[in-house]
DNA sequence: CATGAATGAGTGTTCATTCAT
DNA sequence: CATGAATGAACACTCATTCAT
């Protein structure tokens, strides 16, 4: 009760707002059932946030801010295409495997409806779509790779493997299904699909060696 | 799973429930809601179904039991790799565009949480995670794409973007991701898309021209 | 719970309702405390009403259906004005006897500052106002009384006396002012209260004797 | 009933109280709004009343002090009785003209149910009450009046008069009965009012001329 | 056996009240 | 002593589920 919430208590609040989020989705998630978990109550959550939704976009916020930046700054770090897709899928697995809840939240915002989807599709998917884009111009330009691409197409597509492997790590349904394909050692086998991942992208984006 | 009533009416019990669940999520659809289009009683719906949760899955296995069956069809027709590439891209975009609310559906059933996730996963993906596979696999023996790949991660992968091909044409967030991309004019010219689709894939497997 | 509730039970969530309102206030009631002393569910105000102001407004129609309706139909009866006035004044003060209840919700509905005021006040004192205004139209135009008066306003305060008998009979506010000015034993002389009132309302219209 | 912070503030918290009683009713007012408004804390609120209630009639109380003392001066300061009704009435119009805030916090009291009307009836009706039944009394043993009127009846009733006239300019419900008597135009024409009014009361009590 | 009214637990949200600072 | 963050009970309202009809 009564002065400030601890800097903690706050942090628990998104946690296990993060958390409930991710198990039940928008609707599903109950915020008194955050509230018991993070050991606050209910007003609270109403002090330091508008409503339910504005809550739910602020543990979006939190969870996935360092999520694309983390790729995209890789993808700036790298000299040549070829090492930056090294790069890439090695720090995407990485974090896929250590980033459970945040890939689950990840997931939810992506099957909502609600007007909040657009909002969210520019905030998050906004950098990474313009760096990925460059990144295959670049290498085009400087001849690195196959000239017949649309870069923003390829760029496109290079994304969506990355999602779904955040997805297939990290999620029911896309985890059977990776099994499905793979087995149940595919989840104890990172080098496996670093290396094929690679080489798969590699061969689509045509890099010169 | 169920027994009389007209077959019309469960029929239209499933079909008006896929179109709420697609529309509001499991969470937003309202059984007396589906029921009311469907001019029966929620009574009915639960003389066939244990609760909403099977009641849902049942929707969502007779809405799916065709859209991943198309693919393999198409995908067991074709007697070369690329034409089996150009024919499944071809149909992938068709479906798409056509099959709105399934595809939404879709979306909806890999974002759940429940225990019925693994099931489901089999399910729907167990057939064409093997003739994708077998596909790939195909193609290497007979020399028709590049020998380094693994067959079941690269039609792993190869799906991944088939699957979220699908969700892009239909579904909110990725509708606005790919605008991001490409722009609006994406989703008018659907050649494009087929187009660099078939290339990138192509590319990635290393497809012998 | 299960079938069609006993009309009964409609009634007692209608009466226990207009309690609810007429002790709290539209604000200050909770319809779970009324559906718990109706007996019944709070879904099934629900069931029959679109919102609490739905509920609200039916309560205060049922309650004040006849409210007016029965001073009107006694001004209709009379012949002569005076004897309007006796029969008004006299059916006035046993139906603020009487109707305890539906008065203190009066009392509510006046001060409320919804936009349902203007509704109701349209509602409930339509017709009244047209009466009394005839009336007193038509006692100037056969000469049983004053020639100067403004039929409309002389209505309209004639109409608030009658008004403020009614709650100074049933709310407390009012009970405690009229004690002010005559004493407790106003409460049990209800003679003198019909005589004196008479005679004000005559003398004010200039009645003819 | 209270005892520091610089009077300013304690005139602002009643000031802001009373506007945001009579704009919202007891139920609908929310004490940390009044305190924003009067840039103090809710915490102050509390160390000068018990709780919302008594602060509510502190605000009653400072709002009301003068409104019935300004008539009953006026009462007392005329010689005749019949110019005492003319300046009572128009006192009265202007009046509640003037005192929107305070005529809508008075409709908000007397509809109360709070164990305090007792109280604050006496508080606030009590001088009137005496005030006006002298006027009668000494009017009949003057010979200015009709004799055979009970004085605090019709003191009483006069005073209703008065009273809804109050909230018949200031309230909705009793605005909304005023127009379907009189019309809109009656709110632009208080010489109307005021002429009647005189008439009506000087009718009903039977002043000499 | 279908019906759909009734149930009641559960939701988001508000706000009077408390008391550590 | 004023402050205002934190509390938590209370509210209107929804809807999956039940079972008398």
């Amino acid at each position: 009760m009564y002065k400030k919430l601890s800097d903690e208590k706050i942090n628990d609040m998104l946690r296990f707002g993060i958390s409930e989020f991710a198990d039940k989705g928008f609707g599903g998630a109950s915020l008194s059932s955050i509230a018991g978990k993070a050991g606050i109550s209910v007003g609270v959550i109403y002090k330091y946030f508008e409503d339910k939704e504005s809550f739910f976009l602020e543990c979006v916020r939190y969870s996935l801010k360092d999520l694309n930046n983390v790729l995209t700054e890789v993808a700036a770090e790298s000299d040549s295409l070829k090492d930056s897709i090294k790069d890439l899928v090695h720090t995407l697995i990485l974090y896929s495997r250590e980033h459970e809840e945040e890939n689950r939240l990840y997931s939810e915002i992506v099957s909502g409806r609600s007007e909040m989807s657009v909002m969210l599709a520019r905030e998050i998917e906004e950098i990474s779509a313009m760096v990925y884009t460059d990144l295959v111009r670049k290498a085009m330009d400087e001849g690195m790779c196959r000239k017949d691409a649309d870069p923003s197409l390829f760029a496109f597509f290079f994304d969506n493997i990355f999602m779904m492997i955040q997805f297939s790590y990290n999620c029911e349904y896309y985890r059977e299904r990776l099994k499905l394909y793979c087995g149940d050692s595919i989840f104890e086998d990172d080098e496996r699909m670093e290396t094929e991942l690679i080489r798969f992208i590699t061969g689509a984006l045509g890099v010169m060696v």
